[in-house]
DNA sequence: TTGACATAGTTAGTTGGCTAACTATAATAT
DNA sequence: ATATTATAGTTAGCCAACTAACTATGTCAA
C-alpha cells in the first residue's frame, strides 16, 4: 500500500538522482505509479463493498468459501489462503458469523478443528455484491483491450520476477 | 492491500462467470495480479527498509522533508502530500524526533503552526538508505526495458482513468 | 505406551492507521 | 471591535491487522 499521495515530479526525481547516483528515474517513476494506481483500486473496491456492509477481509472469505463444493473450509485454510494469520481469521469469522453469514460446525474427524460453513444467508448476500463488484469492474477495465490486457499481464509478471530482488 | 494469496484458477473464475454473467473474466484477473504484484512490491519495500529500521510512513516522511529547499515542512503540508490524517502525522513525526531524525521548531509569523526540520541525522539517515532502495529498484524493474517502462505507464493510466466507475 | 513434538483454534496485548473532539491562534464579516 | 468561523496541532479512543502465548488434541518415535 502507498500512502504518498504526491508522487515525485522529474525534477525532484532529477535532483535525488544527482545526489544518488543508483536512482534508475523510469524503474522509480514506473515502481511508484504502479503502487499508487493498485492502492487507489484497492481504496475503490473497499468503497464499492462497504455499500453492501463489507470490508475486504470478510468477503474474501465468503469468496474463499464459495469456491468450494461444499461451501466450508477451516479456519486455518482460510487464513492461509486469505494471507492473514490464524488469529486474525478467528476475528474475521466472529464477525462473519455475528451476521449470519457462515456458521461454526465443530469437526468429529479432528475434535481441534472447526468447519467453518456459508450459510443461505452469506450466499445471498455474495449474489447481490458479485454482480455490483462484477460490473464495475468490467466498466473500470474497458479501455484495456485483450491485446492490452495480455501486455499487462506480461509486464506485471516482468516485475513479479523482480521481487526478490527488492527484498 | 490484497491480502488474498490464492488467486482464483480459471476454472474458479468460469465457475464464477457461469453463476454471475456481469463476470470479465480477463478483467478480473489482470485487476487481481496488479493488485497481488503490487502488494508484494509494497511488502518487499518494507522489508528493505525494516532493515534500516525504519517503515514507509517514517520514510516517506523523511523525503518529503528532503524534497524541500530547506528541508523543512509543517505537519499538515506533510499530511497532506502523504495522504494521511493530521492526527497520524502528529504520531509519525512524534517517532521521528524520538530517533532525532527531524526536530519541531515553533513558528514565529504563525503561533498555531509548527516546522518540521530535517537534521543533520535524517539526512544522514536517508544518504544510508536511498542507494540501497534505488539500487534494489533498479535491480526489481531491469527486465522491463524503455520500451515496455512506456507500455506500462500507459496501461497504468487506462486503469487509473476507470477507477471512479469502480468506486 | 508414553514423552516429545506438531497442529487447530483462541485469547491477550501491541501497533499504526482512523475519526472526533479539544485548545490555541488567525482570519473574516458585521 | 468583536463575534463567528477556519486552521494547526494534539489527544483520546476505535478498529483490524499483528505476535506471542495458551488450551486442547493429534501424531510419532523410543
Amino acid at each position: 500500500m502507498l500512502q504518498l499521495r504526491d508522487l515525485p515530479t522529474p525534477e525532484i526525481l532529477g535532483k535525488f538522482a544527482d545526489r544518488y547516483p543508483d536512482a534508475d528515474v523510469t524503474a522509480i517513476s514506473g515502481f511508484l505509479y504502479l503502487l499508487r494506481v493498485a492502492t487507489d483500486l484497492s481504496l475503490a473496491l473497499d468503497a464499492c463493498l462497504s455499500k453492501h456492509d463489507l470490508l475486504q477481509g470478510r468477503w474474501w472469505v465468503l469468496i474463499l468459501l464459495m469456491r468450494e463444493e461444499s461451501s466450508t473450509s477451516t479456519p486455518s485454510i482460510l487464513a492461509e489462503k486469505l494471507g492473514v494469520t490464524r488469529a486474525s481469521m478467528t476475528g474475521l469469522l466472529d464477525g462473519l458469523e455475528q451476521h449470519g453469514l457462515v456458521t461454526r460446525v465443530f469437526a468429529k474427524e479432528d475434535r481441534r478443528s472447526v468447519k467453518i460453513q456459508l450459510t443461505s444467508a452469506g450466499q445471498a448476500k455474495l449474489d447481490v455484491v458479485m454482480p455490483d463488484y462484477y460490473r464495475r469492474l468490467r466498466q473500470c477495465m474497458q479501455a484495456l483491450d485483450e491485446e492490452k490486457r495480455v501486455q499487462l499481464q506480461q509486464l506485471l509478471g516482468l516485475i513479479n520476477m523482480g521481487i526478490p530482488a527488492l527484498i
